[in-house]
DNA sequence: ACCTGAACACCGTTCAAGT
DNA sequence: ACCTGAACACCGTTCAAGT
């Protein structure tokens, strides 16, 4: 990549992290370049769909996740592992506003920019509910999609400003649904 | 009311129904005034925001509800009644497309014209559930406000095309959280 | 009273013209 | 290679002008 568009690529970023933190994941495109000081194709040049802005946006966090997912099953019981995990992933898909809808998109869509990062995320959670579920922690009959859809719709909750202060019961009724009860 | 004016009214109703089925509860306002053979300044006369005219469309489901929960009051148990009605309040906020962060927005805001209905539902509904814990069915840290919330969230899954063969299988984990084990 | 549609300030997306 | 910004077809919202 060219010095230049190196510089513009950094800076489209920079800006876009404030401008979908202020706007949420439907942010004016337009607005961005503007305040990155960059003609408008020069942001559709380097991210030619919004789905692409926002995995480079949101990439960080969901490779952590899957990180985390391998440390929570070394150092953590299979349940804690499997909460621990869901509470970082509902957190994450909170980072911007609007992006559970994408991410719900996004999983079931192989053209998407989001598409492999939301597998490997479903996949990292599928793997530790498997381990839960082997040490009798978690129902049999919950699978790596549902804790997917779950998460997401824990995020939708957190992403409504009505439910703002109850998003942790809710997060623990839900994961009631989940677990065992021993 | 003027007699055109309430023919006027009546045909956006009928193609409001129509467009918002077809594209979901962000339908272009303009779009629905032309096909209805309408100007734009006559929607927003009896509409004068999206809100007014989705709580148009929405208020029969929405009241059908609040009569269903005193129907099931008297003819299931508390368990059944409750849970029958959850299933119902999602069904009824899946009615369109995208209607789910609209209830979860008005139902906090006094202004929206979704106001009135979203707190009568709200509170039908916590009524079932005060019922189901007193016969010791439901939990107890459950509310009335998590009850919409959690419906809310059910909505939203069904929202979702990706999540579509899966929503009764979730409606099931999450009414795990909600009764109590017995 | 009620209706119309132009006007305004915004979008997303594309693409010819420039360096 | 890369950048720019005008052009196009859309929005939501308002409001002067008409009947």
């Amino acid at each position: 990549m060219r010095a230049d568009a190196r510089k513009n690529y950094d800076q489209l970023l920079v800006v876009a992290a404030e401008v979908v933190a202020e706007e949420g994941a439907d942010a004016s495109l337009r607005d961005i370049a503007r305040r990155a000081g960059v003609g408008l194709g020069t942001l559709y040049r380097h991210f030619p769909t919004r789905d692409a802005l926002l995995e480079a946006l949101l990439r960080t966090g969901f490779d952590e996740l899957t990180t985390r997912a391998a440390e929570l099953e070394a150092v953590s019981t299979p349940e804690d592992a499997l909460v621990s995990w869901l509470r970082e992933f509902v957190a994450c898909a909170d980072a911007y506003q609007g992006v559970t809808d994408l991410m719900a998109a996004a999983i079931e869509d192989p053209g998407s920019a989001l598409h492999a990062s939301c597998v490997a995320m479903r996949a990292s959670g599928a793997r530790l509910l498997a381990h839960a579920q082997g040490a009798d922690a978690a129902r049999a009959d919950v699978d790596g999609a549902d804790l997917y859809a779950l998460g997401g719709a824990l995020a939708w909750i957190g992403d409504q400003p009505a439910f703002a202060g109850r998003t942790d019961h809710l997060f623990e009724i839900v994961v009631r649904g989940i677990l065992t009860d021993r």
